[in-house]
Formats: structure tokens, sequence, C-alpha cells
DNA sequence: ATGGTTGCTTAGCAA
């Protein structure tokens, strides 16, 4: 059996940017893709158009914000959709399918917006809830990978300019603990098994020119159970999938996992 | 310099 390739995306709307979606798809092929952000609800999706490629989708939508999907070439289950815990919590943040033997989840972290807010309790409230859900997929030794915008920079290595960041919603010590945490139940960030950094980044602002001037920080993960994580033999950011005409902010993030 | 841009939905929110 050929190896795996992964990837995710978060395509800040499937809508405005489905030409540079299917042009993608078509240019790298991945077997699966995880996207985040579509922000449309399931019925919008262009799902006539990423299946006459071949593919098949798993759509988690909602009006106008968030959404996740997951997109496979392969046979796949679905094993969750949304992220249990909370039934009060209607944002679609959270979709997981069983894909080639290894549950892969895609996830949109909430941004958090400012460290005193009420965005940023929903995002530690959100990341504790997947620590406990991603806790329970673990058991029996399950094979695992959780692939998304992590909206995390886990250290210093993980934004060009650190000092500009410092303290941010996407750099606070109290989403960075709960990244650690993460880690601790076993599961490996798979980019940093290939690359020391600093980078490679995979999100530019859109504002104040954050692209022409590198401020990029590492947002988007691949985190991956043991045996998974022995098995991924590269990974790579796509860059230049972050010029032209009307790029998203963020870049396909892809890993390799060999058979 | 709490600036700047983009998308969804139509003036304001989220990122």
């Amino acid at each position: 059996m050929p190896d795996l390739t992964i990837t995710t995306w978060n395509i800040n709307s499937v809508r405005a940017r489905t030409e540079r979606l299917l042009s993608w798809l078509e240019r790298h092929g991945p077997d699966v893709l995880c996207l985040q952000e579509l922000k449309c609800v399931d019925a919008q999706f262009p799902t006539a158009e990423v299946e006459a490629l071949g593919y098949r989708a798993l759509v988690h939508g909602q009006p106008t914000y968030n959404g996740v999907a997951i997109l496979t070439r392969l046979p796949f289950e679905p094993a969750a959709v949304g992220l249990p815990g909370d039934d009060t919590d209607v944002q679609a943040r959270l979709v997981a399918a069983d894909v080639a033997g290894i549950r892969v989840v895609s996830v949109y972290v909430p941004n958090g917006k400012e460290v005193a807010s009420d965005k940023y309790a929903y995002k530690l409230a959100w990341l504790a809830r997947l620590e406990a859900w991603l806790t329970s997929q673990l058991a029996g030794d399950r094979p695992l990978l959780v692939c998304g915008d992590w909206n995390i920079a886990p250290d210093e290595r993980d934004a060009n300019f650190p000092d500009q960041w410092a303290g941010s919603v996407l750099c606070h010590e109290a989403v960075r603990d709960a990244w650690q945490r993460l880690l601790g139940l076993g599961l490996e960030d798979l980019v940093r098994r290939h690359h020391d950094g600093p980078g490679p980044f995979t999100w530019w602002d859109y504002r104040a020119l954050g692209f022409p001037r590198n401020d990029g920080l590492r947002i988007d993960h691949h985190l991956a159970s043991a045996g998974v994580a022995a098995r991924c033999t590269a990974a790579s950011v796509d860059r230049d999938e972050r010029k032209g005409e009307k790029p998203s902010d963020h870049v396909p993030v892809t890993v390799t996992i060999a058979s």
C-alpha cells in the first residue's frame, strides 16, 4: 500500500476560494484534506465539484462562521461531528473520520480575540474539552491524527517576530500550557519532527502587510499518536499558496505517513 | 500608531 498524505488547510471561506481549492487538489492530490473556516452551511459546500475530482466530503458547517470538513479519496467512516462535552455550544469546530486505519480529526480552535475577553475564556474551555475528548479517543492505542488551525504558536520558534506577538492570544502562556498538556497525552507535533525552526510559518495576517514583511506564525499543526508519528516520513508547508490572487491567510500543511 | 485587510452580510462582527 502506498504512503498516505494528509493535508490541513484553513481556507477562510470555501465559497470565496472554491477555484483555489480545486486547483490545489488537482495539483497536489492528497489522500485526505482537512479544511477549516468554511464559512458556510453544509448545503453551500462545493460537494459536486470536489466529487468530480474523486473526493468525498464529510462537512460540518454553520452559517457565516467556522465550519470544518474532511475530504478523502479513500473509503472512510464518520467518527464525530462536533466536539462533545457541551450541548449548548453551536460552533462547528471539529469533525472526525476513520481513514486507512487512522482516526483523522479536523479542528478549528477558537482564536480568542484578546486575553481579557470572553472569547479567550471560551478558547481555553474549548481546549480543555478537546483534551478530555482526545483522552477518550486515545484509549486502546487507537491511531490518531488531529490537525487543523490551532490558533496556538507553541513556542518562540513559531513566530518570526516573537516579541511582537508576546502575550497575544496566539502565544499566551495559558494556550501554550494547553498545548503542552496535549503533548503530555502522548501526541507528537509532526512538523517539529522534521523541522527545527524558526518556522515553518503557516499564517500571515492580511492586515499590516503581514506576508510581504514575513510576519508569519506557525499555528496550523498536525498532532499524532506515537504509532502514527513513528510512521511520519515527511512534513511540508506550502508557502507559495499564500501568493497570487485572493489567497487564504493560511497555507496548507501536509504530512506523509508510511504504510 | 489598537493601525492594517478580508469575508459574510449589509453596519458590524470575526479573524
